[in-house]
RNA sequence: GGAGAGGUGGCGGAGUGGUCGAUCGCGCCGGUCUCGAAAACCGGAGUGGGUGCAAGCCCACCGUGGGUUCGAAUCCCACCCUCUCCGCCA
């Protein structure tokens, strides 16, 4: 969410970065409502003072034993009561509209970022390592001999229907691996605190990192009001909500891996086949919350974190900075890490790193506070480290031979007690 | 799920209808004293909003939302959360 006041001194600024985004006309709403809305507040807190004065008399006139006076002040008061409430009504309801529009408003995009109306304006800025040269036609994850004894779907439509997976054996381990080694390495190599979470969570922790209220259609909510996340974006970043943190706390970097769940509407067609897409998946996420000076060094150190994963595993990949047109709501500036998919030959994203500045701290009202000085709102950033189910996918398709079998990533063996690879029958060896 | 207790400023903890935005202690900031520090003493400081060049003034906030009253942190209702005990349970 954005300041109004800041919106109100620098119109042109927001207009212009909203531009980019595509987004015209913005501020001339904002602050045409932003004025009435003073308008109504003037009125309403004016009349409330008169009423107030008028009460204070009534209780000096009782105490004195001014009973005249007293009945006429307290007439007084009874009559002006009607007259406040509707001003107040009106002036809660213009201030409720006011920030019903900020909050469907998007985060303005860093300068740096690149401008662009969609994807085929983002950046490559990195590039590691070279796809392998297959000597046969490499398949899709979903298509490899050892693979599919692992990998049941229609087991899993018949329980819960399209875009689920039932995982067996080897796959299974694998998938559960790739995980561990995701969190022992943010752990003890990147210094970030593994956490666990709820994955139900109340609507506020959903609109504090911008799902709600412009994409409820993209999450499920229980039938007690609950969310389901969609990240656990929602609950690391979320747990500093409301507080004043001290500034030498900072910065905390969480890790976590939850579960994730996403409705994916409006992606029908998209991807249906295997695994790439679906309603529940897993994914360790990174998220760090800090002063809005860090925010961008904190940004390249996880975006460090997130790629040291994928070397680990030695799959190639890119990293792409978005452009103003492809990022999400509440990015300033987001990478994207995208890996080689051999089956699919092409670069597939595995990982979205954002920094959202004080973008969700202000919706979340979480500040920090320097010795001595008054609260200032965090920088908030989060990011994949990385995709679990996305992760397997690429480990199985780059690590595909011939013959049907699956050669495991060396820094997979310890996981695995030993065992390198997934034989052409789909088990373990 | 049942019974009980409770939710007040950074923390602890008073306050049960009328200058209470709130006593006090700790912590914090500034000062006096000191070579310096500690102690002691003096002073300062909540959050958000509106208005004003400013000083300031005004409004709201004592878990949340309603209600009673001329007037509510204080009374009433509903809800949420925390703690203790019991029950149930992975």
């Amino acid at each position: 969410m954005h300041d109004i006041r800041a919106i109100r001194e620098n119109p042109a600024a927001y207009d212009a970065a909203w531009a980019r985004r595509g987004l015209s006309g913005l501020t001339t709403r904002v602050l045409a409502l932003d004025e009435d809305r003073r308008g109504k507040i003037l009125a309403s807190e004016t009349a409330t003072a008169e009423q107030n004065r008028a009460s204070k008399e009534a209780g000096a006139a009782k105490a004195r034993g001014d009973e005249a006076e007293f009945a006429r002040l307290r007439a007084l008061v009874t009559e002006k009561k009607a007259e406040i409430q509707s001003l107040t009504e009106d002036a809660a309801g213009q201030d409720k509209a006011l920030r019903d529009l900020l909050m469907g408003l998007p985060n303005l995009p860093l300068d740096e970022v690149p401008s662009g109306a969609d994807e085929s304006g983002n950046v490559e800025i990195h590039r590691w390592g070279t796809p392998r040269n297959f000597d046969f036609t490499p398949k899709e994850h979903f298509d490899i001999k050892g693979v599919t004894p692992g990998m049941d779907f229609a087991t899993a439509a018949k329980l819960s229907g399209s875009r689920f997976v039932v995982l067996k054996g080897a796959v299974t381990r694998v998938h559960r691996a790739l995980a561990q080694l995701m969190l022992d390495t943010h752990v003890e190599e990147h210094g970030l605190t593994e956490t666990w979470t709820p994955v139900l969570v109340k609507e506020e922790a959903m609109y504090g990192t911008n799902q709600l209220p412009k994409f409820a259609e993209d999450s499920y909510q229980t039938t007690n009001g609950w969310w389901l996340i969609p990240t656990s974006e929602v609950t690391l970043t979320n747990s500093v909500a409301g507080d004043i943190l001290d500034e030498n706390q900072l910065p905390i970097r969480m890790t976590a891996h939850t579960q994730c769940f996403r409705s994916e509407a409006g992606s029908s067609g998209k991807d249906t086949t295997g695994m790439l897409r679906q309603h529940q998946f897993e994914k360790v996420e990174m998220v760090t919350i800090c002063t809005p000076e860090t925010a961008l060094a904190e940004h390249d150190r996880m975006t460090n974190c997130a790629q040291a994963i994928l070397e680990k595993l030695g799959l190639p990949y890119r990293t792409i900075v978005l452009c103003t047109g492809d990022m999400g709501f509440g990015a300033q500036k987001t990478h994207d890490l995208e890996v080689w998919l051999p089956g699919q030959q092409k670069y597939r994203e595995i990982s979205s790193v954002s920094t959202c500045g004080t973008f969700q701290a202000r919706r979340m009202n979480a500040r920090y506070r320097a010795p001595g000085g008054k609260p200032e709102y965090l920088a908030t950033l989060n990011g994949s480290g990385l995709a679990v189910g996305r992760c397997l996918i690429a480990v199985l398709e780059n690590g595909q031979q011939a013959d049907g079998s699956v050669d495991l990533p060396l820094a997979l063996h310890p996981y695995l007690g030993g065992k390198t690879r997934i034989a052409a029958d789909g088990i373990l060896a």
